[in-house]
RNA sequence: GCAGCUGUAGCUCAGUUGGUUAGAGCGCCUGACUGUGGAUCAGGAGGUCGGUGGUUCGAGUCCACCCAGCUGUACCA
């Protein structure tokens, strides 16, 4: 091993990875138990699968020749078959659904949760390595298992302690998107490039707004880099169509710019939403439009059909447009969706330090794949699912200071004052675990006091034992002193010199007999309502 | 991937038109107050100025390329 400075190991962390320290940890974990217990109450069950599957099993990606890595970590086993980490957790569901099927009673409702693997460039709030939670509906068509996931989207956030109004689940369908292309007159399999690029271009109305999709619908679009994104090149009337007679239906969280752009005042507009306002679009108002925009698309009536089918059912149950709301830019992923599709956004405004706004973007999203079991199967086997972006979802909790990631107190310090009687004070240690109470020994070189308190300070433990040849010699038996760090820094604040700050810190101690060891740490707990759970 | 910006001590940053031995704050370590966190005081460690080449008598500073990070954008199951 090299120990000379020249050589030494760069200690490094490769990108868009993290570590996580105890109060993230803690967080996550109370996150996850919200979550499950939101799940549970739906009736979903717990399943598990392992972060590595065949490739081919995850769907798109084959790994090429040159890029073998593009989006996806993939390596070769030993028989040359091309494994990889998963990239969600609804592919490595349809595959065990599909494995097992004989064994699954269906309808399948289950969750899970996990890590998953993105090799693509990290951001704010988005990491190469994140966790999901997962919960999918399998061997349903019915709308009602489409419904019953928006509304659980809902109540989960809700059990997340983010307030009803701070965000919205938002539905579309695959179908009405793609009726709406169909009837501007990009049906067909010669528009097939020109459709993907128009969704693209829907699926960013929030971020650039009504201006930055026209642009991209038509022309093309230059960002602020000065960076030219080539444009879908529809024509004028095409764009006006897509913008005028579908688009405004969507949600809006943004400026009263946008409002000006449409040419609408928004006041009390039955297709518009705004920040300031109580009211919300009718349903039956909003699916009037979009029953006109897919005007001679049997797919795109279809698909507004089972939308109305998903709203009656979600109104029925009392989930309003405040908590599920129809919205016609919301597109998700190209590949695999085949019907309804969903988003949840947090609508919180949010800061940085230096003043500008924060996007963090969908916390979740899922939507229908009837497709992605039945690739194993050979049969339709229809699902619908829901994926909730733990990481991000925690990243902006954390931003808008609704997550404490305040460090835990640290156990209670046993100090070595006599280094020769170590088994004396490991005895003290074992008598407070017995007691339940978190503690350790000093393992640190017990020279001095001094960094034996330093050391306990920054552990942030409540309490340290202290037990010299006085405590030990007292006439009346064995004493030990349990110094109360937390009130001691609390005396200590005001003080000056140095006498008066030992003479305070000597207040925050207490001088008890050792059998009344425990008695007396529990009273210094008791002071702070320390519970380290 | 494309574009813009930024790389100086563990961290946050100074560093003047290119000019001796590259600085500050915080942090860290040692010591004093001799059985107690903080404060104070006295010392100390720590940098091949992201890397490589070039221009120059001379480069942290100018040029080229590379690497890394940040921001935007593209892609995103």
């Amino acid at each position: 091993m090299a120990t000379d400075k020249k050589s030494k190991l760069k200690a490094r962390l490769p990108r868009g990875l993290a570590d996580r320290g105890p109060g993230e940890i803690a967080a996550t974990q109370a996150m996850i138990d919200k979550i499950r217990a939101v799940y549970e109450l739906y009736g979903f069950e717990p399943v598990e699968t392992p972060a590595i599957e065949y490739t081919d099993a995850l769907g798109k990606f084959l790994p090429d020749q040159d890029r073998p890595n593009e989006g996806v970590f993939s390596f070769q086993d030993d028989d040359d078959q091309w494994l990889s980490l998963r990239y969600d957790l609804t592919a490595p569901l349809a595959r065990h659904v599909a494995e097992n099927f004989q064994n699954i009673a269906l309808p399948y409702r289950s969750y899970r949760f996990g890590w998953v693997f993105r090799n693509e460039k990290p951001g704010p709030g988005r990491f190469r390595q994140f966790m999901q939670f997962d919960a999918d509906t399998v061997g349903s068509g019915s709308a009602a298992a489409d419904a019953e996931i928006c509304m659980m989207a809902a109540d989960t956030m809700e059990a997340l302690g983010i307030p009803r109004g701070s965000y919205v689940v938002k539905v579309n369908n695959r179908k009405v998107l793609d009726g709406v292309l169909e009837a501007i007159g990009l049906g067909g399999d010669d528009n097939a490039g020109r459709r993907l690029t128009v969704l693209r271009a829907i699926d960013k109305l929030d971020r650039l707004g009504d201006e930055g999709v026209r642009l991209l619908l038509g022309e093309g679009r230059k960002d602020e880099s000065g960076d030219f994104t080539k444009g879908a090149g529809l024509k004028d009337e095409q764009v006006d169509r897509l913008l005028t007679s579908y688009l405004r239906t969507s949600f809006r969280s943004d400026s009263p710019e946008a409002r000006q752009s449409m040419g609408v005042s928004g006041a009390h507009s039955p297709v518009f939403n705004f920040p300031d306002e109580t009211t919300f679009p009718d349903d039956r108002m909003t699916f009037g439009f979009w029953r006109d925009a897919v005007k001679g698309s049997d797919m795109g009536q279809l698909g507004v059909n089972e939308l109305d089918a998903i709203a009656a059912l979600c109104r029925a149950a009392g989930y309003g447009p405040d908590r599920v709301f129809f919205d016609a830019s919301v597109v998700r992923g190209l590949e695999y969706y085949t019907g309804p599709v969903f988003e949840v956004e947090l609508l919180l405004d949010t800061k940085d330090e230096k003043g500008r706004p924060v996007r963090f973007g969908s916390v979740g999203g899922g939507g229908r794949y009837d497709g992605l079991v039945s690739r194993f199967r050979g049969e339709p086997v229809p699902a619908t699912g829901f994926s909730i972006g733990v990481s991000r979802l925690q990243a902006a909790l954390e931003h808008l200071k609704k997550i404490d990631t305040a460090p835990k107190p640290g156990p209670v310090v046993v100090t070595v004052f006599d280094k020769t009687r170590l088994a004396d004070y490991q005895k003290m240690v074992a008598t407070l675990r017995g007691a339940g109470i978190r503690s350790e020994l000093y393992l640190g070189n017990p020279k001095n006091m001094g960094n034996q308190l330093k050391y306990a300070d920054r552990r942030k433990s409540p309490c340290v034992v202290i037990q010299g040849s006085d405590e030990k010699d007292n006439p009346a038996g064995p004493h030990v002193i349990v110094k109360d760090l937390l009130l001691g820094a609390e005396l200590s604040k005001l003080d000056k010199d140095r006498d008066d700050y030992l003479q305070r810190q000597a207040e925050a101690q207490a001088l008890v007999p050792e059998p009344d060891l425990v008695a007396a740490v529990r009273k210094v707990l008791d002071r702070h309502g320390v519970r380290w759970g």
